[in-house]
DNA sequence: CAATACATTAACATTTCGTTAAGAAAGTTT
DNA sequence: AAACTTTCTTAACGAAATGTTAATGTATTG
């Protein structure tokens, strides 16, 4: 199944949080893992996560802590607990924070999995911020990346493939101007190598059929910087 | 606080079903108590519940089957079970039918309100959108997903299933754009899996077969992302 | 002109989808 | 409770879509 949900889990027993991530990770969640509060908030701060696990007792910052600095910039991410003994107070303070749940140590991995899994469907993500562009116009083509089709406006429609839809979006994006090699690839190949590189060239040389419908179009090489889509 | 929100507890022991109920009433929460799965769901029919706190074990009628029952009904209404003992089976099934959550006996008061709270809060039920929409017109057919059935304009009749009848709604709800599989999968199946995605695949060849007497109709597939019932 | 970067086509492997059918599970009727 | 019906899942297998890599050739640069 495509689009995994990333998961921070912060717990500071090595063993335990070794073999909860590659559980998790095996059922398809992309966890990254962190051994304390401190080193929790480093990592949620770099990247976005869909729901965090947080162990309660940890040394230099406790799990209650991380959590209010993690509401105080996310007021909607979903949060799990872990108490080590069933401490009542614990789990109300996590409750006045904002928690979703929480787990009481030792748990069976395929409740936590269920419960995951139940927090993570009823949020259709609200992610307030900035409505995802798809529709584009530009040449004689109309581009819905949502749909991925490019239609030609006096032509016919064409399916794009994944990888043929984000680099023509990424061209799009940045239209007469240069989209940088190792940018593109970064962002859709997630990696750039050698062999990548050779796969881009691959679309690139895709995308130039599609659009040679019209002429006026191109996608010009800047030699060793990247791609630029343009019109004469 | 004005209106306050209104709970239905079935709970078999009367004592302790009075006693919780009492102590909910005391937290501002209008309490229906019933003692069984079939007085509990005469008496969720009969008004609007926030919240259902459901006994598994229960004679005559459990709480698993009375959840189902519920949910068939109402896709999101916020369950929350009672298990006497923890009985993972019964967990992982009542996450199965879309629970909210779950609570070992004994439990402490306090955690308890403190899920429903946390549960109560999280949302000022964002569902209202599609709520009581069911009755659809498009192509050369006209569909009731109340009743379950969809009509061809100068044909017949057709009865479709529970899960027929979802997947078309969802398509339907979204007629010329992408419902995505993992959204459907998570709705529907109440899980995205191997099996699930297949049994989706099943039910899209039936819903094509129904919709097939208009030709101007098409379910179509968008490689890895989900289905777009859309018109040419 | 040598080295590197790009272009294009094609072969291959992998993943996803479409469809049919068998049979398990749930629901109904007798 | 037995027999029947409907619904749903799972298996199986072919078809289609996608992505990678190889191979071969062309362009650009210093």
């Amino acid at each position: 199944m495509k689009s995994n949900k990333s998961i921070l889990l912060v717990e500071d027993d090595p063993n335990f949080g070794r073999i909860l991530k590659e559980y998790l990770t095996i059922n398809n969640y992309e966890v990254t893992l962190a051994v304390n509060g401190i080193e929790g908030f480093e990592k949620f701060n770099k990247s976005e996560f869909d729901l965090c696990i947080l162990d309660i007792m940890m040394p230099f910052k406790d799990g209650l802590t991380l959590a209010r600095e993690i509401r105080e910039i996310n007021e909607t991410i979903p949060l799990i607990f872990l108490t080590a003994k069933n401490l009542k107070d614990d789990v109300l303070k996590g409750y006045k924070i904002g928690a979703d749940d929480y787990l009481t140590k030792p748990f069976d991995s395929e409740i936590l999995l269920a419960k995951i899994k139940s927090i993570l469907n009823r949020k259709p993500n609200v992610n307030v911020e900035e409505k995802d562009v798809f529709e584009f116009e530009f040449g004689e083509f109309s581009f819905n990346s949502k749909l991925r089709i490019l239609t030609h406006k006096m032509g016919e429609s064409h399916k794009l493939s994944p990888k043929e839809n984000q680099l023509l979006k990424m061209l799009v994006l940045n239209f007469d101007d240069l989209l940088p090699r190792d940018i593109a690839l970064n962002k859709i190949w997630r990696d750039a190598n050698y062999f990548t590189s050779r796969s881009m060239d691959v679309y690139i040389a895709k995308l130039r059929k599609y659009l040679d419908k019209d002429i006026s179009l191109k996608i010009i090489n800047v030699h060793g910087e990247g791609f630029r889509l343009m019109q004469e």
